[in-house]
DNA sequence: ACGGCTCCTTGAACATCGTTCAACGGTATT
DNA sequence: AATACCGTTGAACGATGTTCAAGGAGCCGT
């Protein structure tokens, strides 16, 4: 995909830029399942046949959507250390991706190596060399701070989803449950008493409490391991 | 989904179980788009209708999928320490997923409260309040040890199927690519530092390594913060 | 043994999707 | 002014998820 510049054109009604606009909006607003071709083309006022000119496929599509929203996420210069710096990288990514909930998904199956995937890769490499780390380690480290914020992304996507589902299904749904419910509370005591104890709770404020800690566990084990102090 | 009790039925050539069979079979073979109703209908021997009367949509069919899948992920229970039990079912966890790699899109965008994905919290659940853990740090920590679980998968996925696609593309893929190489190395002098460390790796062996890295150090940073040690 | 009833399957249909392609009008070059 | 090419159209193809009237297959009661 990289590898394809757009046409030098001439009279062009359309653009990569302007389509990957609209097919964000799109995303945005309705999610996965609201992309396609048509749709994004009307809202171009144009017909879909339009759009393979400057797009090969709709993967393609999807590939430039997401290296666009991966530009959004961006470190703290100002951070006082490694491990600050760090973190609010994390947080930023987590913010993005909650931002755009449709870039989970094309994460999971598409490689990326837009220029604002790589663009960001080296932030978090340059961050981790300065805080003492190098070789093998180096990539793991970054790994493993991604791969948290990815998950713990998911695990949020998920969880508020099941909620809002639960909203649609009209009101009888709570009775319906509730014998399910009673079935695996008796069968799985520790789920049951973790379910009891935590009754009505705000997702995104939980789930955020969720990822600072599972963060800051990260960086006590990678500040543990880092080779050096980081220089002066 | 799950309060909908399978019919008692008479001669049916059909089971739920049976269904589903068929669709893990399919992801398995052809990933996630290969799944199609007609698909699993012809492979049954009947008319894609058919499955309607057992499957309520496509979708409630791949959360049967997810949950059926999800039952091959269990725990040691000869485990000698709460470190390495806890380890040990989260090697067992990314096993499954890099067994059916599709379930890990399904995962992504979709809720799963099947018996098999609450039986796995409760045996996670168990574990942790063994190891010393209670109240809120509890459900940080299983999330924290799942989210490391997930987004190492989805990494790993992620650069497999990059390099697929890149064999796919045919022989003269590497002189096209190797300009935009270039300036990617000119931009990111820390990528490129990386990129030539590691030459010619192993993608399975690098990524294992890479997620007990990870694991190792979360599971430092939750021993640091257990209330008690483990019960005599 | 027969009628009636419910369960399950069929086959055709609908709407929508991604994608292709011949045709065509407008723009720049010669 | 003639030509060549760029960008768009509109129709089409095949495949998809899903619905539904119709019909056959087994069971029940009488």
């Amino acid at each position: 995909m990289w590898l394809r510049p757009e046409r030098p054109p001439r009279d062009r009604r359309l653009t990569r830029e302007r389509i990957v606009d609209v097919a964000v909006a799109v995303l945005d607003a309705e999610g996965h399942g609201g992309l396609s071709m048509r749709r994004v083309a009307t809202e171009l006022g144009v017909t879909a046949g339009s759009l393979y000119w400057y797009v090969r496929t709709k993967d393609d599509l999807l590939e430039l959507a997401l290296d666009r929203v991966l530009a959004e996420v961006s470190a703290d210069p100002g951070a006082p250390g490694w491990r600050p710096a760090l973190a609010a990288l994390a947080r930023s990514n987590r913010a993005m991706l909650l931002r755009h909930r449709w870039a989970l998904s094309e994460l999971t199956l598409r490689p990326n190596l837009g220029p604002n995937a790589l663009a960001l890769a080296e932030t978090g490499l340059r961050l981790l060399e300065r805080a003492g780390f190098a070789g093998a380690d180096l990539d793991a480290a970054m790994a493993a701070v991604n791969d948290h914020v990815v998950g713990a992304v998911i695990a949020e996507v998920a969880w508020h989803g099941t909620l809002e589902r639960m909203g649609e299904s009209g009101a009888g749904w709570g009775e319906r449950a509730a014998g399910y419910l009673r079935e695996v509370a008796a069968r799985h005591p520790a789920l049951a008493r973790r379910m009891a104890a935590t009754g009505e709770i705000d997702v995104e404020r939980e789930s955020e409490r969720r990822f600072e800690f599972g963060l800051d566990c990260l960086l006590d084990g990678l500040a543990a391991r880092r080779l050096a102090p980081p220089p002066p």
